[in-house]
DNA sequence: CTGAAAGCGCTTACAG
DNA sequence: CTGAAAGCGCTTACAG
């Protein structure tokens, strides 16, 4: 049974192979008994269509590509990509789909991979993650007729997903203010991300509005090292009361630093965090997030590269608001 | 540009189909001219070749499957399975393969999708993660002739590693006699998996040998709050001096529960983890574990599957042994 | 309702 | 050194 085909199928049906394959992917035109003989043969014998032949005859790609542009020591602590992998992948699995995954280097390697990938007719489109002003990536894609979803920004001509950054920042700095913090501190992760830049803007216009004071720090890394740099920053300029940090990592290296200076996170500072994960749970102070999970995210950007690669005209959809889980890192001073 | 193909490089060359094919390929027969003229001619167009009908010709399926049957719970935290994952496709990049990479259900589910991806002809092998005893994986892939690696488990017929739990566990348990534990405590994750059973009996042995208290609680479960419940049952029953986690996750539950009964870890109870994470070093007390990255597994699977795949023998290969990095949790007594 | 034939884009013996 | 032909395993107009 090395090398089971359609062939074989219909020899043992006693029909032509035209007839297995209508039998087999439902079209007109074969007699129901036909079509259930063929059906049991092909159980029977465990036969799974050669996907190679399959796709190279329809011409079309099963898979969508997906890029991690980063260094291995921004993802070893957030949980954001995996869970968006893994949302990406379920849902595109619906559809047939799979993911085309790789990790490396920058920019141009991406690019390179994008077009390669679609040179080959591997892939159907491609999820782009982590958007920067002026993103080459967006031209690059539209320029190759690639179609593409944004996660986190828009861009003319291309899917995207709006996730809500400037509403969760002003979620999070509503409810420090309420809690009686004057003078916030955000500790961005990398300033070049498009979502970073929302973020502080909309934390600017928040704090003009209400009359706080605003310092924005970090940017050049999302490790804990530069949670604990930014801080350190911040404090020897000035003394705020609360903090919002981009994710968990920062998070955990503020909350140190914090300690170090004598500074009781959640009460003398408050303190939050953009991201959650599990480790938000249980440390001590247990952290204030917005609760959104990633894998949500991958699962609207699979749906909405799927629509643009099946035709659909190039849409935004926007992520539902994540919701304010309050724990003992804002209790209150 | 649509349809790029070999026919129209051939055409721009004045050649044959058969000698761009050569000719791209390296294959001999080809003069140096022709050869060179093709292939300008076909960077100059962009020619990639179609992936499909190059497996399909070839009869080569170009990725490895890879599936997690586990509860999105249990890889929230633990950074293992994303570094795993990038260390087995950056190496399968190296040969050009891919990973064909799912998550789902159990075990049945798990079996169906391999026989699945082998008879589409969409996988060169497999990487079989997390082993049981009597592991119905096993002998699923070894009867439809799969060629697969088995990451931590040895099994008749297929390639293996091994992780060195055995000493791993030692080497743990040693710190912590020395350090001035005289009785233990193992809080493992899921009991089922075989590399707990290791590590438990490893340390039954340890135990027996120096004299020393060892009581092994959990099993159930790899969250925080398992790891939570296990040190409460340890404690609710006798004082252990030094804690043993199976990874970071059950460690930050542990301490969290060793804080609730008043007990200082890193003084009154030693506390490590067998798996280190970034968390780890920030935490406080930070937490003494074996380093061990992920990813250096994952290249190891990668290297052992295309091995098999190419037809090689089944053989064992030994993961080095991981450094002990020593925190604070086990400053001492 | 069914079959013979061509095609998807490559690779590879087989003649020249 | 080079080309015409067949084949990989499917799908799909096109005749009957």
């Amino acid at each position: 049974m090395g090398r089971l085909t359609i062939r074989d199928i219909a020899q043992k049906a006693g029909v032509s192979p035209t007839a297995v394959s209508f039998a087999l992917n439902d079209r007109p035109g074969i007699s129901a008994d036909t079509r259930r003989r063929v059906r049991e043969i092909a159980d029977q014998l465990g036969w799974m269509p050669n996907a190679n032949a399959r796709s190279l005859s329809l011409a079309r790609a099963g898979a969508i590509g997906l890029y991690i542009a980063r260094e291995p020591s921004s993802y070893n602590t957030e949980r954001f990509f995996f869970n968006f992998l893994v949302g990406l992948q379920e849902t595109l699995a619906r559809d047939g789909y799979d993911v085309l995954f790789h990790t490396g280097a920058g920019e141009e390697a991406e690019i390179r991979t994008y077009r390669k990938w679609w040179r080959e007719r591997r892939i159907a489109g491609v999820v782009l993650l982590d958007p920067v002003a002026a993103d080459p990536r967006v031209r690059a894609v539209r320029d190759a007729n690639i179609p593409a979803v944004v996660v986190g920004a828009r861009a003319a001509g291309l899917s995207s997903i709006d996730a809500g950054e400037a509403r969760m920042v002003r979620t999070l700095a509503e409810h420090l203010r309420k809690q009686g913090a004057q003078s916030l501190g955000y500790v961005c992760g990398l300033k070049s991300l498009l979502h970073t830049k929302e973020r502080a803007q909309a934390l600017r216009e928040y704090a003009q509005t209400y009359g706080l004071d605003l310092v924005v720090q970090g940017g050049e890394d999302v490790t804990e090292a530069a949670g604990r740099a930014a801080v350190f920053e911040i404090f020897r300029q000035e003394s705020v009361e609360g903090l919002i940090f981009d994710n968990e990592t920062l998070t955990f290296g503020g909350i140190a630093a914090l300690q170090t200076l004598g500074l009781q996170p959640g009460r003398e500072v408050l303190v939050c965090s953009c991201e959650d994960s599990p480790i938000c749970r249980i440390a001590s102070p247990s952290i204030t997030v917005i609760d959104r999970d990633p894998a949500d995210l991958g699962a609207l950007a699979a749906t909405l590269v799927l629509e643009r690669a099946a035709g659909g005209r190039a849409r935004i959809a926007y992520l539902p608001e994540g919701d304010l889980v309050v724990r003992a890192s804002t209790a209150g001073r």
